[in-house]
DNA sequence: ACAGGCTGCTTACCAATCGTAAGTACGCAC
DNA sequence: GTGCGTACTTACGATTGGTAAGCAGCCTGT
């Protein structure tokens, strides 16, 4: 098996696979948080940026352009003053934000399991 | 509602609410590769670390004191020379690698179509 | 009329984080 | 007795991330 075809398919577990590239803009702190966002529907640069609690414009602008640039959101600018850019998944954004939202609803509803480990100093 | 009623369950959406710190850790660099890889077998902190390629030891053992903290992984330490220390996934482990797992294997097999849109500059 | 706000970014700067390399303690093989 | 293997920790430099300010132009308020 050559190396090309090795990764026509990725393999994580690679340190030189591009997979990981995409691993990181998803998995990213913001870029769970844009992607599960953007499952409900599309939204404005600013609006995406209130609805995310406690990101910068820049580390927004960021993580946008690594999804956009990965396939996983479109982004539309209308030419008009003042600017109005939506943001909303492709096809492929959608299966991807499935997948991270289902493990972003894990986390949320076991939170509570998973703090009581933190009660160690406690008691 | 009150504020500790709203985060009984977690809200991602929220800065303040500590399931942003879990999502931190599951969703690290690390973090991910090491929750895949545990999910088949129990390991050695080295054997782990050649297992995940380009990790340091630096990371890899922060990321497990991360993941050991949230309850997610168990260290097991034997009083031998040389040391020998098992990590193993808890079974709260096991539930959140499983949903690590769909995200990562999705990527893994949809490489080639979110590598189509880096050709952008090429052609 | 004219200051200030809103839009979606970008840039400059500083702090936190991360990776690399080395140190540690101890036993065993050569 | 030199060197390797184990599981880390520590020091330091490089990268990344957050904060704040700038920009360009219309709309609102007074």
């Amino acid at each position: 098996m050559t190396l090309s075809e090795k990764f026509r398919r990725g393999d994580l577990m690679s340190a030189a696979c591009p997979s990981r590239e995409v691993l990181k803009h998803m998995t990213s702190r913001w870029g769970v948080l844009v992607l599960i966002a953007l499952e409900g529907d599309s939204y404005r640069f600013s609006q995406l940026r209130r609805a995310i609690g406690g990101v910068s414009e820049r580390m927004l602008a960021q993580t946008l352009q690594w999804l956009e640039a990965d396939g996983l959101v479109l982004r539309t600018a209308y030419d008009v003053v003042p600017p109005h850019v939506e943001y909303r998944l492709t096809p492929l954004g959608v299966e991807a934000a499935e997948r991270v939202r289902l493990l972003a609803d894990w986390i949320e509803t076991n939170l509570p399991r998973i703090a009581e480990n933190w009660r160690g100093s406690v008691e």
